[in-house]
DNA sequence: CTGTTAGCGCTTTCAT
DNA sequence: ATGAAAGCGCTAACAG
């Protein structure tokens, strides 16, 4: 393994002192040309990397930032993402960080508007957004960017804009993937239900419409005879997406499996759990408590999942990195995409990042 | 999230020095029973959580590890558990470590038997161990407690042994899912092939052995009538493992799928791709790169793997949480059993550890 | 046994 | 623009 570099050891090998090493290293200005440029020769010759809880002790600085998510309540998928971003900012505390998070409605495009336009006045150093509608995202995000405020996304990666880096997955693979699994475990020549939610203002999720297209395209690839069906539930209203999903089943009688594109799998597999329902298969996403459990009792047979808190803890350490050193983060970080069935969901839940 | 608390706060908090309290940390001795008994309740009450990140930059003492794994070749599985080790250790690399691997075959009793003798005469502060054999295994760690080294197991836990703690599959689990795997992509009432190792000395490694219960589990609970039948392979003599498998096949036309339960997939998927063979199924485990090439190929059709490099980072990390600040970590630690197909499988070789 | 103190490597201020 | 030096929180040696 490689020697270790101290910032002495570099300024020695740069004929320069410590304190200019570390004006190059944090890009701090005052620093000849000359200078620079024999440090940062160095610096490349020793393949010296940062490390961001090795520099820390010393950092007088305060850093702002802000995130931007949908607002959950306990046991949703934001939470995890959100508790990713809460374990960054402990393992970084020496850093005298400070976090703020705001919320908006993630099925009302009016309160994702107003809490972009909160957001937008606040001065803070990076943002971590979680998009859920595309223009009002790409709105939000321009105006960041005039202002100079970097940005890093986590969950849905939108088009048009120029953040900082993202952390996510690949939604169209996952709608691939989720196809895969549903028509593997699905009797053949049945139909398939897409569920989805209804939502004010907007027709679907930038994630959701990847996720579909992908689903489609492996149908499309390989099972194209097979027949989707648009079934409908509404988020807050259990006895509503009940009565609009024995009409749906009234209707679709064919119907061997369904789809769920968000993390709500759970409102379908509780129709089945009450109406008695075995013989549908149903894949969903996102490990939250009350997918897991009916992923245990049989009512869902497969989720996928993408490292939510993995997301959330790598755009903290993404921001701070690029903050600190102004090391640029690779641009696109998609997630694996994690495969959970009965058999294996006990080891997944338990396990917690490195 | 909780205040940050340094370790004068402590001192003070505890109506000591901030020297008592580093005594107090590091489990040093030298402190009065009051003066421990105050600063327990202390670091108690505020739940404080030692940072080896942090507490790193002035240690002076020096730590020495030993790790006997199996040996590799690149591209083969320990490597993996070895890059997580020198992962762990580059990342803690300011708190003056050093670290040495002895290496033996896997394959051979008595390789590893000189290895493990070897190892017992080094003079170093806790070791990571990589099993194959039980019983041999178990002489050694019988060694090392009565030495008083502590030792970590990574990959495969031993029966009656006594280490720190294990990080690595529930291996019963891992064949469990696999039979699972396996048997929801055969054609109902072919047979199934066990692939297996000629190894010399000993039958099969503990984790095999494991393995090869959990797959026969979910067999007997859910297909009690599938015939299962034993195919053999030589690790490292590819013409002498098609010849037998040629001869296999022929004794078993009706064979729909197989299954390895080390990382050896490759050796029949390069059987199956060299003879064009495309209607058997396949599942393996461990994401190497011959493994994924084949995944990708189609020779093989599911893999899956348990996150080896985070087992190695996490039992360095462990060790050295233990040695420094006596932390005691969770004995069994069980890694995910992540399932991996053609369709998931780029994202996930991508993502590197948090 | 305990408090004090001198480092550790890094950042940041302060002269120059 | 730059080097010297102080200070961060922690460890470890030292003086009682």
């Amino acid at each position: 393994m490689t020697k270790k570099y101290r910032v002495k050891d570099i300024a020695e090998l740069a004929g320069v002192s410590a304190g200019t090493v570390d004006r190059v290293l944090h890009n701090r200005g005052d620093v000849s040309e000359e200078s620079r440029a024999k440090v940062e020769q160095t610096l490349e010759s020793i393949n010296y990397q940062p490390n961001i809880h090795r520099s820390s002790i010393g950092v007088k600085r305060k850093y702002r930032l802000l995130a931007v998510l949908p607002q959950f309540v306990h046991g949703e998928y934001w939470e995890q993402i959100e508790n990713g971003i809460r374990k960054a900012i402990y393992e970084f505390s020496h850093l005298n960080l400070n976090i703020e998070v705001l919320y908006y409605d993630q099925f009302d495009l009016f309160s994702c508007r107003s809490t972009f336009s909160e957001a937008a006045k606040k001065d803070v150093d990076a943002m971590i957004v979680g998009p859920t509608f595309h223009d009002e995202t790409m709105h939000f995000t321009n105006i960041l960017s005039s202002k100079g405020i970097p940005y890093v996304f986590v969950d849905v990666m939108v088009d048009n804009t120029d953040p900082l880096a993202f952390y996510g997955p690949d939604s169209f693979a996952s709608g691939y993937v989720e196809a895969r699994l549903l028509l593997s475990i699905i009797e053949r020549g049945a139909d398939i239900a897409l569920f989805q939610a209804r939502r004010v203002g907007d027709e679907s999720s930038t994630q959701v419409i990847a996720r579909k297209y992908g689903f489609m395209a492996y149908l499309k690839d390989h099972s194209p005879d097979t027949k989707v069906a648009y079934g409908y539930y509404y988020n807050s209203d259990p006895a509503r997406s009940w009565e609009a999903m024995d009409k749906f089943f009234a209707e679709n009688p064919n119907i061997g499996g369904g789809v769920v594109f968000n993390s709500r799998a759970y409102i379908v597999s509780g129709y089945f759990r009450e109406k008695g329902i075995k013989n549908i298969r149903l894949v969903g996403c996102a490990t939250i408590p009350r997918n897991v459990e009916d992923l245990r009792a049989g009512y869902i047979d497969c989720l996928i999942a993408e490292r939510p808190e993995y997301q959330g803890y790598m755009a903290v350490k993404a921001t701070l990195e690029y903050l600190l050193y102004n090391k640029q983060p690779t641009l696109l970080n998609f997630t694996p995409i994690d495969i959970l069935i009965k058999e294996n969901i006990d080891c997944y839940i338990n396990t917690e990042m490195a």
